[in-house]
DNA sequence: GTCGAATGGAAAG
DNA sequence: TTTCCCTTCGACT
């Protein structure tokens, strides 16, 4: 279950352990394996993402990985080793003699010195350069990429009437960004996420571009996904730290029903782009400007509908 | 044990 | 907009 940046730590995992020398290449459950053998004993030239799409390079051969909601991956290392420190990429306990198939395993990578289980991804499957350029025509800018264009998703978001909280779920216009950074971004933003894209100023986005890339990037580096400011911390506030597995310290995601860590209000739930969405209805309030064009929103929705019903009378009759 | 949710997304309708 | 799929994990019988 994860976002843009496990997809990178992956990365690098997959480029440092494995690149640029021979790897066995299998599928213990088996829904990988015409493909595993493809590859096997051949070299990891490279391994690069963008957004949540992991691509690992064995010459022409491009494994394409994507972990949809349930996928993980586990790193082991033969001689011990250093400890990842991060739920995707964990040590294996103890003698490491054997090394068992935990779970549904789709591709397993290995050489002497370690192996790399996949399991329960979206997608994994044996493409080309064609093949992932495909992938990549679907996605917008990814705030961990230093190539990125932001301005792509402007040009995608200030046009759109849609809530600035599904756009930021749209991988066509944030790659990477996931359920715990839209809720998150939107709250240090103090946007309401209902806010529609057309609404949202230049500079808003510039704003939320930034913190992406900070909150993102730091993920990347620790593993975890961290957003509360020093100033609201467990350390300055004196109140209890987050204690769950994903284990980061966070405003709003996943804390429905619990009081807000700055203004104390109650963090709200809804359903918003299939996905449970969490904010402050007071740290992030629905602005005059957004309020307009929210109500404008609704007016021609009303008036569309008066007409679709005139319509259909017209037709009956 | 069984069930549903989960940091996701594609295909069907 | 709904349905399906991936697999694991925690909450509930």
């Amino acid at each position: 279950m994860p976002e843009g940046h496990v997809t990178h730590r992956m990365a690098s995992a997959y480029e440092r352990t494995f690149g640029g020398r021979p790897a066995r290449s299998s599928s213990p459950q088996g829904r990988f394996a015409e493909e595993a053998a493809i590859i096997d004993g051949r070299v990891l030239d490279s391994a690069e993402c963008f957004g949540k799409h992991l691509f690992c390079h064995f010459g022409h051969d491009i494994v394409h990985i994507h972990l949809g909601m349930a996928g993980k991956t586990r790193l082991n290392r033969a001689d011990g080793g250093e400890d990842l420190g991060e739920e995707v990429v964990q040590l294996a306990p103890g003698d490491p003699g054997e090394r068992p198939v935990l779970g549904a395993v789709r591709w397993r990578i290995e050489n002497d010195e370690a192996w790399l289980d996949l399991t329960g991804p979206a997608i994994c499957e044996l493409t080309d350069a064609e093949g992932q350029a495909a992938v990549l025509e679907r996605l917008g800018p990814d705030p961990l990429r230093a190539d990125a264009d932001p301005e792509r998703a402007w040009q995608r978001l200030h046009r759109s009437k849609l809530p600035i909280a599904a756009l930021l779920m749209d991988q066509s216009v944030f790659a990477g960004v996931g359920n715990i950074f839209r809720a998150e971004a939107l709250y240090r933003a103090g946007l309401d996420p209902m806010l529609p894209g057309v609404a949202l100023k230049r500079v808003e986005f510039e704003q939320l571009w930034d913190d992406l890339c900070d909150l993102m990037a730091y993920a990347v580096d620790t593993g975890r996904i961290d957003t509360v400011r020093p100033e609201d911390d467990p350390a300055a506030t004196g109140r209890a730290a987050r204690v769950d597995r994903h284990g980061g310290e966070v405003y709003v995601y996943r804390r429905d029903g619990q009081p807000c860590h700055v203004c104390g209000t109650t963090v709200k739930t809804t359903t918003l782009a299939t996905r449970n969405l969490f904010w402050c209805p007071t740290c992030q309030p629905l602005s005059r400007r957004a309020a307009a064009v929210a109500a404008r929103r609704k007016q021609t929705e009303a008036r569309r509908k008066q007409t679709e019903a005139r319509r259909k009378q017209g037709v009956e009759r």
